[in-house]
RNA sequence: UCCUCGGUAGCUCAAUCGGCAGAGCAGCCGGCUGUUAACCGGCGGGUUGUAGGUUCGAGUCCUGCCCGAGGAGCCA
């Protein structure tokens, strides 16, 4: 019995026969001689079957195998040019684990309504293969640049009496008899958690009920939530920029294979390193109106403002002190222009919008208590959180992260639905 | 919610002015010892999303409905 091996560790074990267990993602047969491609989940490696190796028998069986059949491969590992990845099995024995029939997704083109109703198949293709390799490598970049900064996790509810913001809609479920609404954010809870740890974070999903239907929206998403004690919003922004930016080489370093599958040019996010740009909203608008866009001060950016923006820099560009108005009742004010406040989002470069909104927090309790009346907000709802600026409130500041909307733009895809495994979105909650 | 476009074989698409519904791939059969979405030959495959209407005749024109896609707004 010969030793069971991953793909990706293959090369280590040249010149000796190993067993790779995984299922077919293609067959070219070529008479006596076969060319089998095996996936295993790690990689993608092919396997040589030649009739005189292994006998009419099983190579018969071989020929009659089909895509995603569930296959032992046995071989000599030898390194060759030719093959998809610098190595291949000479196949010495295959054993079918299971013949499979009718496999619905060919390596041929698909529509997208066929490929989302059967994305459970599709997760299996190499192309979402490597989105999703991606995606696992920045959220691992995201706990492992935090946690090495003096952030402590803090897991907030998802289960919420009423609506962290007014803007969005929220998806509303019983609890018990009473209304409960699942989460938009965990910042406010992060509020409460800074006064007795100081840096925390969240990382959870996030659920809009709003009916969007764009490339850059989902109804549950994920998010990371930063929030820091004594930080302005200068403060903030370099946490930022140190952030993504590790991401974003950390991406570079452990996912070349994956970003090279996507045919990803990796020269832009090459700069991605600190310091960012940083304009104020006033010179955003200026920005805009010198390109010929009609645009008002006071109005908020649109998809279109966003890419223009984004797109006048080379790497990803702060846009900080927005009119008060369009921003969430909890916004910190500038102190000399109340008009405007210390909120500041991060527009990824490359048309890819915001992946960042955040800001400095209102650390006074008479102004968030007269926002919120003025947004209409139930006063018992918020007493807790008005505790907060009761009890030791000081400066803080803390922004989120949206996941899907970051995987998109390091990845150079189109369309949100494949940073997640499985997309819930307007109309769609199948698979 | 609004605007635009679409729905034809398992999949991706074609079908001229309203006039016999067709191709590639997949599947099945045969051939091939270096294939990379292999190639070559052969075979089977259809309630044209749905309900009506116009017409000698509708995949094609008209109306309603269903489903999908792209965009807007909102946002991460």
């Amino acid at each position: 019995m010969s030793d069971w091996v991953y793909v990706r560790d293959i090369a280590a074990s040249e010149g000796q026969v190993v067993t790779v267990k995984g299922w077919l993602y293609n067959r070219t047969d070529k008479g006596k001689l076969q060319f089998l491609l095996v996936r295993d989940g790690s990689g993608l490696i092919q396997a040589v079957v030649s009739e005189k190796d292994i006998g009419p028998e099983i190579f018969a069986e071989v020929q009659r195998l089909t895509q995603e059949s569930a296959v032992e491969v046995t071989g000599i590992v030898h390194a060759d040019r030719r093959a998809p990845g610098g190595f291949e099995l000479q196949v010495q024995d295959v054993h079918v684990v299971q013949f499979v029939q009718d496999y619905p997704i060919t390596p041929k083109e698909h529509g997208v309504e066929f490929l989302m109703a059967r994305r459970h198949l599709w997760i299996r293709s190499s192309r979402q293969h490597a989105i999703l390799r991606i995606r696992a490598e920045i959220t691992r970049a995201v706990r492992a640049w935090l946690d090495g900064h003096g952030f402590l996790n803090m897991d907030t509810p998802i289960l919420t009496p009423s609506s962290c913001e007014d803007s969005t809609t929220l998806f509303q479920t019983d609890y018990f008899g009473e209304p409960a609404y699942l989460t938009q954010s965990g910042q406010l809870y992060n509020e409460a958690t800074i006064g007795a740890f100081g840096r925390v974070y969240c990382f959870g999903p996030t659920f809009r009920a709003e009916k969007s239907k764009t490339r850059r929206h989902l109804t549950e998403f994920w998010m990371v939530e930063p929030e820091m004690a004594y930080v302005d919003l200068d403060g903030c922004m370099e946490v930022e920029e140190q952030f993504v930016s590790y991401i974003v080489q950390s991406v570079l370093a452990n996912r070349a294979d994956d970003l090279k599958v996507l045919e990803r040019d990796t020269s832009r996010l090459e700069k991605v390193v600190p310091p960012f740009p940083r304009i104020s909203y006033d010179d955003a608008v200026k920005l805009l109106n010198d390109k010929g866009l009609d645009f008002k001060w006071g109005d908020d950016f649109g998809a279109p403002h966003e890419t223009v923006i984004g797109e006048s820099f080379d790497r990803p560009v702060f846009v900080h002190h927005y009119p008060t108005a369009i921003k969430a009742f909890y916004m910190e004010e500038d102190p000399q222009r109340p008009e405007v406040c210390l909120s500041v989002d991060l527009l990824a470069s490359e048309g890819y919008g915001e992946i960042i909104g955040g800001g400095q927090r209102t650390a006074s309790y008479e102004l968030l208590e007269q926002r919120i009346k003025h947004h209409h907000l139930t006063r018992e709802a918020y007493e807790w959180y008005l505790d907060l600026r009761r009890y030791g409130s000081v400066p803080h500041s803390g922004f989120g992260l949206g996941i899907e909307r970051t995987v998109a733009w390091l990845c150079q895809i189109q369309h949100i639905r494949e940073t997640i495994p499985f997309p819930r979105m307007l109309e769609r909650i199948y698979p």
